[in-house]
DNA sequence: ATAATTTTGTGACGAACTTCACAAGGTGAT
DNA sequence: ATCACCTTGTGAAGTTCGTCACAAAATTAT
């Protein structure tokens, strides 16, 4: 049988034998959402990391009745609130499906005897919680260090599939500028 | 004898037994520091926490001949370049004295084997490390959702010492604005 | 297919920030 | 105390981006 893309995924973050395979797995539950079903709520502790296999998922923050987007997730990526999530606090983000997805939900209190009794397990959980907060610094000192031109440029380049899923209202935001700005940024850039 | 102010810092993050601090502590050096003294250069692979005992670190970036800071680190705080650190590439930041500093050097490669042998030092240093990035995380949250002023408002609230310890012109780069915008919103809100 | 709804493009205008220039105030060295 | 140097304050002009308004295009529903 081929190997899920769960398991490809996590490959790519360390190697686990098929018993912790077995047993990391079944911390999990697939479950699907619709667009715009939530996963995490403004208000509400995260208590588990998400990954997505299908769809992908919106991480955004409400500012005076607009939404910002501050991180959007594809198959084959993970995602949480690692601050809600370590510090048991509420969220102050929201985490969304932002089209019909398939996502694996890891419970956090099923994973922690894990993380202690099986070695492996605990190395690649916490490579993984390392990966995601690296992305979340880099994608933070881009913001800081270029114009919203430039940052577009760096999409275009990096993540250019940023630009084929998302629309421009949805992308504008990620990116720190208007809906209109960004129209701007790219019919310039088209000559 | 009191406690030194690293043991006092470490004991915030996690417990040691007397031999795993005796341990941890011979993997560091203390050395001091003139202003504007590099521990990072440019290009360079990261190789170490460091610790402030005295003084304060600054972490910049150079943009077309232009410093923007990114993070002062104070008497007591640990900092360090993660992804140049973790995946062993050429920084894109320094790391240099703000003032005359004395400063404990964690060598990368003597910690290696603690990390594994001693449970409570592997523990420390991951929790050290998730402080560390979710810090910078806030950081950039706060600077992509509220304006410069915000910005100053929320260093005057909750890090009042940048504004005691730092010139304008050093806060200005890690506020995003001009010395000269700086300068004004502070003659604003002097009203 | 057609209508309704949502998303995108574009112009006009204003506000906020940058740049440039220079004066004033501090700080350190001799 | 004086000079040199560095930092801060402030005005004027220019840019960039946001806001508002509306038309065009694309998407979704019926």
């Amino acid at each position: 049988m081929a190997p899920s893309i769960l398991r490809q995924s996590l490959a790519k973050i360390g190697d686990l034998s098929d018993e912790e395979w077995a047993l990391l797995k079944g911390t999990a539950t697939p479950k699907e959402f619709k667009r715009g079903e939530r996963l995490l709520n403004e208000g509400d502790i995260c208590r588990a990391y998400f990954f997505v296999e299908k769809g992908y998922l919106r991480t955004y923050y409400n500012k005076d009745g607009v939404e910002i987007n501050l991180q959007f997730s594809f198959e084959g990526d993970f995602t949480t609130n690692f601050k809600s999530l370590k510090n048991e606090k509420p969220s102050h983000f929201i985490i969304e499906a932002g089209e019909k997805s398939r996502v694996w939900i890891f419970d956090r209190e099923k994973m922690k005897p894990l993380y202690f009794e099986k070695e492996a397990i605990g190395l690649l959980l916490r490579r993984l919680a390392m990966q995601l907060l690296l992305s979340s610094e880099e994608y933070s000192n881009l913001y800081k260090i270029s114009t919203p031109t430039q940052r577009y440029e760096y999409i275009e380049r990096h993540k250019p599939h940023l630009l084929q899923r998302l629309s421009l209202s949805q992308l504008s935001s990620y990116l720190g500028v208007t809906r209109e700005t960004l129209s701007r940024i790219r019919s310039a850039s088209a000559r």
